[in-house]
DNA sequence: CGAACGCATCAACCTTTCTTGATGGAGAGT
DNA sequence: ACTCTCCATCAAGAAAGGTTGATGCGTTCG
């Protein structure tokens, strides 16, 4: 039955579990929470958060291999942001799952910028 | 500066990252993916997984714990089916990550069936 | 009633994730 | 050059999460 390629169905939920873990933690949401208002040093997001820089790091790179971040190195700072399109896809990945309309109508359409 | 009773944005962040972790594992990816056409029992979603029993009724229990699962049973067997409620709230905290609009224009507001 | 089934739960184990403190590199200032 | 700041990374330990096999309980059926 499973096949020495995986399988693209596979894959996908693969990457979908990866996604949504990153925002499976509270510091990362505090962190995305901050990042709403715009780009962020690493030391502003540490002094806000009340956390520990290595901790504060390691969150970072978590988001940031999850494709959610986006980053800048300038001079001696590091600056994130919010990588909206990789959130418009978790918005996607979500909306996927809703469940098929009763009635046999097709399934519903996948729009990233539906909700703005 | 942190309260002796936790604040509610706190709380918030809590619940958030409790439901999207559980939206953080394969298993249960595959599961959501499945119940989209339906309520199943589960027997049914074992054999379609071809997962051990105890081991996805472990997943089960994580996704009802997190409010995505409406659970039903009937004689000897257990029916599982999708909450699209907290399918929805899981969407609109979602939603309210998405960074604000640059030019200083309102939130952008949330609505839970903006997709359908 | 006794056997078989469907399922939840438990304990033990292994794996992954998170935290903490330490180290080091790349700017910037003196 | 020396030092200080900002930050990524690492190693070690703690904690959380996932898997497996066993046990038990309620339901159905012979």
């Amino acid at each position: 039955m499973p096949s020495v390629v995986t399988r693209p169905a596979v894959r996908h939920r693969a990457q979908t579990a990866t996604l949504f873990h990153a925002l499976s933690d509270e510091t990362r949401i505090a962190v995305l929470q901050l990042l709403r208002d715009g780009e962020r040093c690493v030391c502003e997001l540490q002094d806000e958060l009340g956390a520990a820089q290595s901790r504060l790091s390691f969150h970072l790179k978590v988001l940031r291999d999850a494709g959610l971040l986006l980053h800048r190195k300038e001079g001696r700072w590091s600056y994130y942001a919010i990588a909206t399109a990789r959130l418009a896809e978790a918005h996607d990945l979500l909306v996927s799952l809703r469940p098929a309309v009763i009635a046999g109508r097709a399934r519903l359409p996948l729009v990233a910028s539906c909700c703005g």
